[in-house]
DNA sequence: CTTGACCTTACCATCATGGGAAGGCCTATG
DNA sequence: CATAGGCCTTCCCATGATGGTAAGGTCAAG
């Protein structure tokens, strides 16, 4: 299987398989005659692991303790766990971050009449006096 | 004022505000004899400007449209809204997607006990078949 | 005049990904 | 057999916003 196949069966792509194995996240595959990488279904999966940790939001280099964990048939699933919950976590504090911004954006919006006139609060704040809470406009 | 005080005053890094002048978002500054940049308040309020909008999750070169808007004075205000609208659009996209991906972990991690045991259904998961509807285990 | 705090430029790193160029390989078709 | 086009290879560059560091100049206080 090339490179191309197995990007395919895998939903990662050449370019990335070449840079996981670059930065160790994965082995050097075979290569034949030519030169050309080939791909087993067992380094198949592997990508597809990959594929479907990075959908989850991990970061490369949280992937590589995961497929640790996944390798070692004597891991304790106490330590996936708690590497999903870190996961978990630190979802949950980005998502509230952009919350804020969204809301204090939405409360701007909403007192801009969004007109022909000149006049505008989110602007006004944008351009008002040191960091507060003046998003909120109390 | 130097470029340090510029940097207290506004809360945009010293670092930062030579980027904002090499990537053109601001004209460049001022110089002493002895090529110290030097900041005036004007100067001051638009960083302080740039620094609130980057809180607010703008990248860059909405600023600069940003920053356009705001100095022209027969701007209309409908234009200031409708970039707020697509930000806060686009953060709503992004909380969607990290939301999806929260979820599912959420999903995984509960099902897995979490203990000394290697059996993991987050492992399960990850280096299963292709991609799907696996993670809410239906 | 020295010391320490500031400034300058220039370069490198991040993180994951894509783009492109220059050149080699393989296969199907004429 | 020759050629076309679709793969593959490596190498380099770009992203976006930010931080770090190093080598060197400046300034103010003691």
């Amino acid at each position: 299987m090339n490179i191309g196949d197995a990007a395919k069966a895998s939903g990662v792509s050449a370019k990335m398989i070449r840079y996981y194995k670059a930065t160790s996240l994965i082995p050097a595959a075979g290569r034949t005659g030519a030169g050309y990488r080939v791909y087993t279904g067992t380094e198949v999966q592997m990508l597809r692991f990959i594929r479907r940790a990075r959908d989850l939001g991990f970061p490369v280099d949280k992937i590589e303790d995961l497929l640790a964990l996944w390798r070692d048939r004597s891991r304790h699933s106490a330590d996936v766990k708690r590497l999903a919950q870190e996961q978990i976590d630190g979802l949950e504090r980005k998502i509230a971050e952009m919350q804020a911004m969204k809301d204090s954006l939405q409360h701007l919006a909403d007192a801009c009449c969004g007109d022909h006139r000149p006049d505008c609060p989110i602007l006004n704040d944008l351009g008002s006096g040191p960091v507060g809470q003046r998003a909120v406009a109390r």
